[in-house]
DNA sequence: CGACCTGTGAATATGGTGTGAACGCAGGCA
DNA sequence: TGCCTGCGTTCACACCATATTCACAGGTCG
């Protein structure tokens, strides 16, 4: 199990992250930056490590998906637990997911 | 790795600093700083040895470069290590890193 | 068609960087 | 000891790079 020992628990098999047992409504990119970002907590993850992951080969120069869909990502994540701080952002590398705030 | 021992561990390849596991927020200046202080434990480093590798070329003559991202570097880490002195001022020559303080 | 997902470009917001200046401390000397 | 001086430390700011968010057009699937 992903992320399971606070509010947010990450079951990538049945594609669904739960909170407090309550599925949020995540697209498929979405669900795909969470389970990789939260596969690795604490690991301060670059734009391009991510990019391979979720969107396969390398993201142009100046593409911006990964930031957009963190983004949303993080005001849907807001939503359902507010005030939590879940992704991080390092300037000039990438994002780091860290499970408890 | 660098610097592991302590409650301090340098990951220059996954551009992090870790206290305790978790990742300082350093900024990509601060961070080369940190790394290049590191790789010489022990010995006195001048600004200008600094300079080049962290920015490489040679310091203006007045250059506070240096000087003003060891200060924030201290600062950093001493938020996340209250009472650590991890890097050492060597009047007119330069800093020196120790892993125990 | 309608509802939604996706990626892109553009406007805005935020944070990093280097510089000059003010401040403080330590060492030298009378 | 007390002053002076040089150096180190920190602050404040302007500029620039980067991240964030918004708006939209094309695509997909019912």
């Amino acid at each position: 199990m992903l992320a399971g020992m606070g509010r947010l628990d990450i079951r990538p098999s049945e594609h669904a992250a739960l909170v407090d047992g309550r599925p949020l409504s995540l697209t498929v990119r979405e669900l795909q930056l969470l389970v990789t970002l939260a596969e690795h907590p604490q690991r301060i993850m670059t734009r391009d490590e991510l990019f391979a992951e979720v969107w396969g080969g390398r993201p142009r120069s100046d593409d911006r998906s990964v930031d957009v869909y963190v983004s949303r990502l993080r005001a849907k994540l807001g939503e359902a637990i507010p005030g939590a701080q879940l992704i991080h952002t390092h300037n000039g590398i990438g994002y780091r997911f860290s499970p408890d705030g």
